[in-house]
Formats: structure tokens, sequence, C-alpha cells
RNA sequence: GGAGGGAUGGCAGAGCGGCUGAAUGCACUGGUCUUGAAAACCAGCAAGGGUUAAUACCCUUCUAGGGUUCAAAUCCCUAUCCCUCCA
């Protein structure tokens, strides 16, 4: 959420921002609002200050023996004009809130222009795409060779799914852990098991809310609609890791905090009708190992960019060859002001694909989250800024392995780092 | 499945219709003392919002949502979470 303030103050300033970004919005309506806001909002406050003042006299009143029946004639119609100030603000604060949620966040100044990911630019490249002396195959036809299995899933639960048997799925559950222990040994973040199913309040901390809903599996607890708070099922494990420290004052000298999780992401998809729809580059269900860190403002574009390298490090271990592209604008999500993708090299695409996002979001979630420091110069609660990454994507780097470490008849050469998680297995074949 | 108890500031914990935005302790900040530190003592210290050039003033918040009342941390209802006991 965008501060409320610099919508009031600099509204200008938001618009042209978010004009980067392809977003508008009615500057004069939201103003209108804002006015009427501010009329109800102080005639309402002075309703209250009346009727405190009046209340308190009362009191005094029947304490000293008084006769008070005046004093509650006096205050008899306080209350029909107060309630009626109150609803009235409430109808217009809500229509505010609703603008404003819907919002996105104000690109960082570094973003470049654009509209889509056409116009998003490589920063750097790692590696060179392999030579094959041979027809190379894409992941599909690799992972049937060896336990990937799209048919099964589809009879369990449908399109989108997959199931993997045998040293795939080792090679898949090898993956997490190394990632996971890379992270947590090498890069000093603090490893978090969480709830894959989260409440309303955990998305629209972290932005996905009221906005995204379609892209959201919901659940409910007692069958019903409507019946029961519903719970909805992680998108990303950016969602239960960021919204630990919800609410929350951190100590300065906790800073930044660093946490590592492994969890399962599922999407809707909805939007992605026909979008690939081979493989397990789409899925419904899918593993990541995220990273989370909360920092004070001052420092979070330095951490976006270790943080991107913390990610690119697993890369380099796995032997993948990758770019690094800054997002313009017009293809930054919702909730970010900077974004790096990195991309994976794919034989079988002959392209290089999205394996990993790193963005710092600023103050845009911790505004929604009431995420905050006490600083010690000024002792007061100032809003931190939020930053994750995937450090990996488990999927789509199995994916990536498959494709880059092929061989002529088809098997699959493990990478160093991966044998001792492989229970010495250097190759699926 | 049944019966109770609880949720209060960064933390612990009093208060149980008006004098309470909230005692007290810890933590934190500043000061005195000290070569320095500790201890001791003194002072300060919740958050969010509004009006304002500013000083200042005002509003809201004691898990959440409703209700009773001129007035609610305090009484009533509902929800959530935690705990204890019984089966």
């Amino acid at each position: 959420m965008l501060s409320k303030k610099q919508l009031r103050n600099d509204i200008e300033a938001v618009e042209s921002a978010l004009k980067k970004r392809n977003f508008s919005f009615d500057i004069n309506q939201l103003n209108d609002l804002e006015n009427k806001r501010k009329i109800n909002q102080v005639e309402t406050q002075e309703l209250q200050n009346l009727r405190n003042t009046q209340s308190k006299s009362i009191g005094k009143a029947k304490a000293a023996g008084e006769d008070i029946k005046p004093l509650l004639d006096a205050v008899a119609d306080l209350g029909g004009k107060l309630d009626k100030a109150k609803s009235e603000l409430l109808v217009i604060q809500t229509q505010i809130d609703d603008i404003v949620m819907a919002m996105p966040n104000t690109p960082h100044e570094s973003v470049p222009e654009g509209n889509s990911e056409d116009d998003n630019i490589e920063v750097s490249k790692w590696g060179e795409p392999g030579q094959y002396d041979f027809e190379v195959k894409d992941h599909v036809d690799l992972g049937e060779m060896h336990g990937l299995d799209f048919e099964t899933a589809a009879k369990i639960s449908g399109a989108r799914f997959s199931v993997m048997t045998g040293k795939i799925a080792r090679l898949h559950r090898a993956l997490t852990q190394f990632m996971l222990d890379q992270h947590v040994e090498n890069n000093g973040y603090t490893e978090a098991y969480v709830p894959y199913l989260v409440n309303a309040e955990s998305l629209t901390g972290t932005g996905q809310l009221p906005k995204f809903e379609a892209d959201l599996f919901k659940t409910h607890l007692h069958g019903e609609e409507g019946d029961a708070k519903p719970l909805y099922l992680i998108p990303t494990g950016e969602v239960p890791i960021t919204n630990m420290v919800r609410d929350t004052i951190v100590k300065e000298s906790d800073l930044p905090l660093k946490f590592v999780g492994h969890t399962p992401s599922f999407r809707s998809e909805a939007g992605a009708y026909g979008r690939d729809t081979r493989g397990l580059i789409r899925q419904h269900q899918f593993e990541k190992v995220e990273l989370v860190q909360v920092a004070k403002a001052e420092d979070s574009y330095q951490i976006l960019e270790t943080l991107t390298g913390h990610a690119e490090g697993i890369l380099q271990a796995l032997e993948l060859p990758y770019r690094k592209v800054i997002l313009c604008a017009g293809d930054l999500g919702f909730s970010a002001a900077k974004t790096y993708d990195l991309e994976v090299w794919l034989p079988g695409q002959s392209a290089y694909r999205e394996i990993s996002s790193c963005s710092c979001f600023e103050d845009f979630q911790a505004r929604r989250l009431q995420l905050r420091y006490k600083n010690p110069e000024t002792n007061k609660p100032e809003l931190l800024h939020t930053l994750n990454g995937s450090g990996l994507a488990v999927g789509r780097t199995l994916v990536a392995i498959l494709e880059n470490h092929q061989q002529a008849d088809g098997s699959i050469r493990i990478p160093d780092v991966l044998h001792n998680y492989m229970g010495g297995i250097t190759v699926i074949n």
C-alpha cells in the first residue's frame, strides 16, 4: 500500500510514477473523496469530543450528588448525530481504502521504462549455453525416461500436476535439500517451516489480496462458502514467511532478518490458458525455496543485490547457464518496486526462462503488515523494507538440470554438489 | 465429547462502569555519580489517525466483531486463539 500521506500531499508524483508502469487512476475522484473525508472526520471527532466531555461532567455531577437530569437531556440527541456522522465517514474511508489498496507500488528510479517482458534489460550473463553434438531433448521427453509422469498426475488431479518416481523424485528432493543447506550454512539465513494454508489477512499483507484472489486456491473450513473464514493455499512461500513478522516492532539489533523456507506453491493459473501447457514449467503445485529479508530502508537496495547473488550462487553451483535481467516498469509485480529475474538457459526451448524473481518491496508490504522497528535516533517506530526472492524454484531447476546436463543416450549427469544428496548417484540413466 | 480459565503497552503483569491510555516491575533513552563500567538515584518512555505554518489541541485503540449505557479495558452476545480439568 502506498502512503496515504503521500497521496494527499503529492498525488501528482504518485501519478507520474505509476504512469511508468501503465497504471492510471482518477486523481479528481480521489481528491474529492479526500476533501469529503476531511470535513466528515473533523465533524465526527468534534461530536466525539463533545460526548466525552459531557459524559465526564455527568460523572462528576453524579459523584457530587447533584441532579443529573438536565445534563442527560442535553446529550439526548447526540448519539444519533454521532452514529450518522460515523457511518458516513466509514463509507468514505472504505471508498478511499478500496482505491488505495488496488494501487500498485511505485517503481524505483533505476527501473527501466517499458510495457512488457520484451522490454526487460539484461544486466549480466553467467556461463555459456552448452554445445551438444546430438539432437537435444526437452525435459518432458527426458523426464519420462526417468520417472516423470504427467498422465498419472492427470488421473489423480488433472492438468498442470506432476508425479515423479524413483531417481527423478530423489533429484527433486536433493535440489531442495541442497538449496536450503546452502542458504543456511553459507548465506546466513534462518530456516523456517511455515503453514501452507493462510488467512486473508496474510495475503493482504503481502499484496495478493484484495486484487488477485482469482489466482489463488481458496478453501472453506466447513464446506459452505461464507460460514467460516476461508483459508487459501499459498501461492508462494513469501506469504507465510513474510507474515511471520506482521504486526511486530523488530529490534534494531536483529536486523536484517533473513529467513529461508521450503514450501509448495499453489497457483490457479487463471488467465494462463495455452501457456506452457507442456511439462513442468507452469504447474498448479510446485516447490520453491524462498528467501525473505526484512531490512532498514537505507540497506534494502544493497540487500537486493546480495539476495539476488544468493540465488545466483545456486545456479552457479549447479553449473546452469543463466542471465540476470532487470524488469521494466510495465512487467513489475504489483507490490514490487524493483525486481531482478534470473533466467536459466533451457536447451530444449533454446531460450532463457525465469527461475527466480528477486524483489525489493520498499515499505509497500510493511505498511500493510504494520512491520516496523524502533529507530533509536528518533525513538519512533518506522516502517521496514521487505525483500524476497526464489532461491530457487525447485521444479524449474529440475527442468534445467535435465535439459542442460543431458547426454546423448538420454542419461542425466548430476552436478558434483548434489552427489552426496543423491546418495552417491552421479548419473541418472 | 463435557466443564471451566484466560487474551491489557517492547516484555511481564495490575485494574473489572465515570478520578484509567491504563498501577507496578523489566527492557529502553537521557541525566547525576565514576578514571571507565557496574550498582544506586533522578527523569523520560504505547501505537494509529486528524486539524495546524507551527506551538498546541483533538479522536481512536486494552484479541476481533456486535450490543447495553450519557459514559465500557471493566457488563452482555458472537468469533478466533491459548491454557486447565473431566470423560
